[in-house]
DNA sequence: TTGTGTTTTATTGCCTCC
DNA sequence: GGAGGCAATAAAACACAA
């Protein structure tokens, strides 16, 4: 055992300090916090009877070194209390701890891990959001890839026409199209990655960032995309609110995450970006 | 009833801050 | 150096399928 740390031995609280405030009804509502009262009443109860609950003997026999879960109603002031601020001040830790007949080393702990489970739901909220933007902009790329590969096939056909017309005028070589923007050879290759190499990274990670290729916008990072700049495609989305994100410290995900609009017209929008871009 | 997976409560060790 | 936070982990309690 650490140093300095007071640990609590959780056979001296036991469950006279947390079961005693509550009645029968109470009592049925053992094991998970949400349940309805068919359900608690198919589990074993940690007392069978009141008197059982100032029964010396039943503390003795029954709880030595046995862990007790925290009634549904201590976990409901604890879970209200968390909402207001995830953090244990001294004052407040005392306070609750009184107020629920815990030890406040178990209402530290409870807020220990509570704050853990709500770190490892926001990651996976985080990664969900992550992804859902990740799929949204490779489905704005290939829209985007395909658009392109009609735009220069029609670029390949005027030219055609362009060559026949030229040959009926006199005068004018095929050599002063050189500075033509929209002579084929003299087009600049939008996308040159395969969209197959996006698709390999299992990871939420730069992995998916690739030379050439549509990337995330994230936070402060400069964006391939100009983000102010590309019609509109690229913009913060809203966060995914839940319920585990009332005890956040500041209200903020870990990513704040910009994602690529879904929508049709934006995608023209990013269309007409790149024509300017090419065409000017 | 039992085996197995999940959730909750608690401990330990390390780190940071004052 | 003490207090408190976090990650990793143990172990009890619980859920559930077979």
């Amino acid at each position: 055992m650490e140093s300095g740390r007071l640990y609590f031995d959780t056979s001296a609280c036991r469950g006279n300090n947390n079961m005693l405030f509550l009645g029968n009804a109470e009592l049925a509502f053992r094991g998970r916090s949400m349940m309805s009262v068919e359900e608690a009443s198919k589990r074993r109860p940690f007392f069978t009877s009141p008197d059982e609950l100032y029964d010396e003997d039943y503390y003795e026999e029954q709880l030595p070194e046995k862990k007790r879960r925290l009634t549904s109603e201590q976990v409901h002031l604890l879970e209200k209390s968390f909402e207001e601020e995830n953090k244990l001040e001294p004052e407040r830790k005392t306070q609750l701890a009184k107020k629920l007949g815990l030890q406040p080393r178990q209402v530290a702990v409870w807020f220990q891990n509570r704050r853990a489970r709500w770190k490892t739901k926001q990651l996976e909220r985080d990664y969900d959001v992550l992804k859902a933007s990740y799929d949204s902009l490779l489905s704005s790329y290939e829209l985007i890839a395909k658009e392109n590969e009609k735009l220069k096939s029609e670029v390949v056909s005027l030219n055609e026409k362009l060559q026949v017309e030229v040959k009926e005028v006199p005068g004018e070589t095929l050599s002063d199209k050189k500075g033509d923007p929209l002579a084929v050879d003299n087009m600049v290759p939008i996308f040159s990655t395969k969209v197959e190499d996006h698709l390999s990274s299992g990871s939420v990670g730069s992995a998916v960032v690739d030379e050439g290729s549509p990337q995330l916008v994230v936070d402060s990072v400069d964006s391939y995309f100009p983000a102010d700049n590309y019609g509109g495609c690229v913009g913060p989305i809203e966060r995914v609110q839940s319920e585990e994100e009332d005890g956040s410290d500041d209200g903020r995900s870990y990513l704040d995450v910009f994602v690529a609009s879904e929508t049709q017209h934006q995608n023209h929008e990013a269309l007409s970006w790149w024509s300017n871009m090419y065409y000017g």
